[in-house]
DNA sequence: ACGCTAACTGAACGCACGTTCATTATCAAA
DNA sequence: TTTGATAATGAACGTGCGTTCAGTTAGCGT
């Protein structure tokens, strides 16, 4: 084996995903050129195909480790608590995860049109995987009868698509504070599942 | 003037927008090429020029023609209501409009990216106006203490995002009515705004 | 010092892109 | 029936695309 202190294979790929996942949310998937990759890594855009098979595996793992980390982030930070800790949990937990990784959710809800429909369905999946895990807060709240939820499916997808819209408006350094957002967020999904 | 009756300018145009809305809908609008618009009219490229000047104008008059709808439709609807009695108007007015509108409402959101500076700037304006609707029914609910928000612009966010998301995973003939959907976002809104 | 291989280059492939334009078909008005 | 504008064609333009691959460089293990 040669080529192992210094090798550039392990610095060059995650260079390599680091720009095509700026370059992606910047300006979209389909309107990025692998040679404009390439050259934000400084390679010609040849080499980018000794890190990946072609251009759409590459958002795939994109896609798919910023899946699978949300997943295996929120499975560290869950507990055994009531249903209404466990929602502030999952409040709290939402915002800030995705708060620090702006790119990789514009991603996930941008660019899922251009995976294959075998990439698509992997990414749906583990998607529908992390909405469960707050429809089961729901449910169990609302069986406790400590939520008053009338379709916790319904309330699931309100609730994630309000705290996902944080990303939208929120840019650090301005009037709020992130610990102020959750606050204030907490405080108006807190009171919209109650009764 | 020759062509008056039958001129087909005047089907053509509007043909040629349905057709883009439809296919930058479904594919991005990067992923769209002049082309496949033209075959989906049933013309030539060329035809297209007759109608728009570039292809970014064709996104942006979509784009326009959908804020400024929204907005005049808002205006037609919103009246001298109490601010409990506004925001419900409100509420289901826009789950009601947007659902009509999945298309458009699905560009509005995705391919602002792809406008010149200048047009963005456009598109934006409008949708701050029409956010600030929303805001000044939660302002003068908060002054009248029949709200209680801690930070109004941020609770117009909260709810414009949640009341948005509809559109992602609402389906015609599907589990629930959109009656029954507007009733409940709007008991889950009126909640998480009350004191 | 040398051989080996991982890492990368640079040119090339065929194709599709947005846009332009001379030309042609179509049809109302005269 | 002629006229003249409108509506559309179809070929062409230069450019950039994703991807492949023979060849070159660089550096570790021996």
């Amino acid at each position: 084996m040669a080529r192992k202190t210094g090798s550039h294979s392990e610095i060059t790929g995650p260079r390599i995903r680091a720009e095509a996942m700026k370059l992606f949310a910047r300006h979209g998937f389909a309107a990025v050129s692998m040679r404009q990759i390439a050259a934000a890594v400084g390679l010609q855009a040849g080499a980018l195909y000794l890190y990946t098979p072609d251009k759409e595996a590459l958002l795939f793992d994109l896609l798919k480790d910023h899946m699978d980390g949300l997943i295996a982030a929120w499975q560290e930070k869950r507990g055994g608590e009531s249903p209404v800790g466990a929602l502030e949990t999952f409040v709290r937990f939402h915002i800030r995860y995705n708060g620090e990784r702006p790119e990789a959710v514009f991603l996930s809800y941008m660019e899922l049109r251009n995976l294959s429909p075998e990439n698509f369905a992997v990414i749906e999946g583990l998607r529908r995987a992390y909405e469960t895990e707050l429809e089961n807060i729901l449910k169990a709240g609302q069986a406790a009868g400590a939520f008053l939820v009338p379709d916790t499916k319904l309330a699931t997808m309100a609730i994630i698509a309000m705290l996902t819209g944080v990303n939208t408006w929120f840019r650090e350094g301005g009037r709020l504070s992130r610990a102020t957002v959750e606050d204030i967020y907490w405080d108006m999904v807190r009171k919209a599942v109650s009764g």
